[in-house]
DNA sequence: TGTTCGCATTATCATAGACTAATGCTTGCA
DNA sequence: TGCAAGCATTAGTCTATGATAATGCGAACA
């Protein structure tokens, strides 16, 4: 069984996102991993090295690492836990949505299978924690679900709001107040790329405009293009 | 915020026995805490100076530990997540009582106060957990009530579970078969003393003889005595 | 083709928690 | 009154995980 430090490892891998037209198979280089882990260099790849001993990653010196199988479904196992868990905290403790990231990010070390298979009885099997991002099932890969960030959405779209990508309390918080949480529905009113901003229009909520950034931690389902 | 082998060890001292007739702020010898903790004698030496350091016990060397003040309200803090866990365990996900104590054992260290509160709320604010253990308040000491074990009660007498000392799994699966849980209630028939044995009869399910050692584990309520 | 700059690696050290083995108190008994 | 047996303490080591600082490699640029 792995250490809580060497599970958040694989879970920080797994997690990272790929260079800009990279395959997620490409390997992340050290710096990436120890700003990820906010860690020195010096500890992230002796860390690197230990998990590659362990068979978790292979470790490439000077070029980087990348998850073996079977640290991949490690790191598919602790995603399913945290997930599950903010779910659980949500829909039956009544936590918000903005505070329960780290409380998960604690129990998802302590928690049993048996625990969890419970868990996710009760919560009659979900697919998406409270931010849209997807739970992993208890073997295998999590389905694929094309998703377009908000920042790329057309002028005159409907879309729903699928999954907020910043796990922030200010900006869980931000998006909650102004109507942007998984499931609800806005229409994109206006892009102004010489402002670097998107105006939309959430359904029973005022407009509202968001630089390009944070527009592009929204992704959305397209319901309608613009006709 | 002190480590969870910190609080582990803070719990132990705790829950300690006092020696027959021994006030319970009486020192407890190093062998006994090293026992409890499943460590080495030197282990259990250097981690008592390592609190007593920290303020969260008074050692005496060569005599033994004690609680300080403040390792008795972060105790009492363990305790209470710990058995507020158990009956969440049993209450809400359905899990059995025999295998709720070590699952307790890791999540205790994981949940946050607010977490903890939540659940509180959700069960109702119990004073016991399922082995009918007392809940320790949010603050201060838990009430004491008085209960006389199994093994002492006069032949004749009605009494109650009302709880149940041992953890172990295989001793509670064999109360549960028996009607030994708390709340049931019993007859006792007679007392053997040259077989070490008490034989009762719980309601609702077969008489039954038990070793003076197992009874005395079985603490109850007198609910009426020989008439 | 050579050099430099950015990143990675290595070397050294620290801390928490554990172990084993050697040593040292203390007390009860002769 | 003295000593041995039973505990407790100390000394030295180990592993996991971190840090810092010195060194090294290699890709991109001159
Ligand atoms: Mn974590
Ligand atoms: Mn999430
Ligand atoms: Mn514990
Ligand atoms: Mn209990």
């Amino acid at each position: 069984m792995p250490t809580p430090t060497v599970e958040n490892y694989l879970k920080a891998l797994y997690v990272q996102p790929p260079a800009p037209g990279q395959q997620p198979t490409e390997l992340i280089p050290m710096g990436q991993v120890a700003e990820a882990m906010r860690v020195s260099p010096g500890t992230a790849t002796s860390m690197m090295k230990t998990l590659a001993e362990a068979g978790l990653v292979e470790y490439e010196p000077r070029a980087g690492v990348r998850l073996s199988e079977r640290g991949l479904a490690l790191a598919l196992q602790i995603l399913r836990r945290h997930r599950l868990i903010e779910q659980f905290l949500v829909q039956v403790l009544g936590l918000d949505w903005s505070e329960v990231h780290d409380e998960a990010e604690e129990l998802e070390h302590a928690i049993s299978d048996k625990v969890l298979e419970r868990i996710d009885l009760l919560l009659g099997h979900p697919d998406t924690d409270p931010h849209g991002d997807p739970i992993p099932p208890s073997h295998g890969q999590p389905a694929h679900v094309e998703l377009t960030p908000l920042s790329l959405a057309e002028v005159g779209a409907q879309v729903t709001v699928a999954r907020v990508l910043d796990q922030q309390p200010d900006f869980l918080n931000f998006a909650h107040q102004h109507g942007l949480t998984p499931g609800s529905r806005l229409t994109v009113l206006a892009h102004q790329p010489a402002a670097d901003a998107i105006t939309c229009q959430p359904e029973g909520a005022p407009s509202l405009t968001l630089g390009t950034a944070a527009a592009g931690k929204i992704l959305t389902l397209i319901e309608q293009t613009a006709s």
